[in-house]
DNA sequence: CTGCCTGCAAACTCTTTGCACGAAT
DNA sequence: ATTCGTGCAAAGAGTTTGCAGGCAG
């Protein structure tokens, strides 16, 4: 999906939800469409602000959850204190895992279609509708571990 | 495991790392082993300060990473600000997932021993060692919405 | 005795909120 | 014109930490 398509998903969106298209929030949403890693909420107000230096923290944390509710961006919440996101350029409905590094503290997707299987089975033996699910992995990175560097980090 | 048993666990766990075996972290520790369900950090002070009063705050937390170090206690991150933790009766390994109700707010927990294999089949594809793994649903209560009460609910 | 451990309170991190001004429809 | 949205700064929630005194080994 284009920055573009996916900028004018976000304006119907909000006007469909009767949410006015300010230019702050489309900074926002443009900001979170020019990554291609997770980043933090933190990082996405420095990222709007290169484009809008209008764009403040409250409106970064008001602007999140619309967003993640128009499901163009996902949250990703690895208990790690901040939550991060990422812009979700593939439409909606993929089960992904999350493989987290301890040693690069990077962020791997791997889709995992069973996950909604799982889900299912075990919500439904409890009389429980499944609503969201995540599984994740943290793991050491062994090239790290073995030679001190880790072609993966910066 | 009895609370015996396992008290005498966690006093030679203290002795074997150079720790010392103070009334209050015996007292938290009986605390949690008091328990039957999840609690969090702050629950496990009024808990612990029932068996001994001049337990702490910050003895609380500071004694948390070394229960959850010996084993003899699990930590949940469910992603909702705060931590939760449960004894850990059965000894180490079990792999768990947690299915959250968003109705009730319970946390139920259910065997799921595919997900190590899960774990080490994505991750050997990235060059990686999973150390820990999570797999948690989060799942409306069928009966809440129909009856507008949960069988489950205090 | 020695130094690890403690309680207290302040600090910290991430996120949310009240308020008065400003801008989108 | 009306509201909704904004920035600012303060408040919140959960957790961590510096310090001076206290108790285990």
């Amino acid at each position: 999906m284009s920055i573009d398509a996916a900028r004018e998903k976000f304006r119907s969106f909000l006007t469909k939800k009767g949410l006015r298209a300010t230019s702050q929030r489309l900074a926002i949403f443009d900001a979170t469409f020019a990554q291609t890693e997770h980043f933090t909420a933190d990082q996405l107000l420095d990222y709007a602000r290169a484009i809008d230096d209008s764009v403040s923290r409250a409106t970064v944390y008001r602007t999140l959850p619309i967003m993640t509710g128009s499901a163009l961006l996902r949250e990703v919440d690895i208990g790690s204190g901040e939550k991060f996101y990422r812009p979700n350029r593939e439409g909606d409905g993929t089960q992904v895992a999350q493989v987290v590094c301890l040693d690069c503290d990077k962020i791997f997707e791997i889709s995992a279609p069973f996950m909604s299987w799982y889900g299912s089975t075990v919500s439904s033996k409890l009389g429980l509708t499944p609503v969201t699910q995540r599984l994740q992995v943290s793991a050491q990175c062994d090239a790290f571990r073995q030679t001190g560097t880790c072609p993966r980090r910066g």
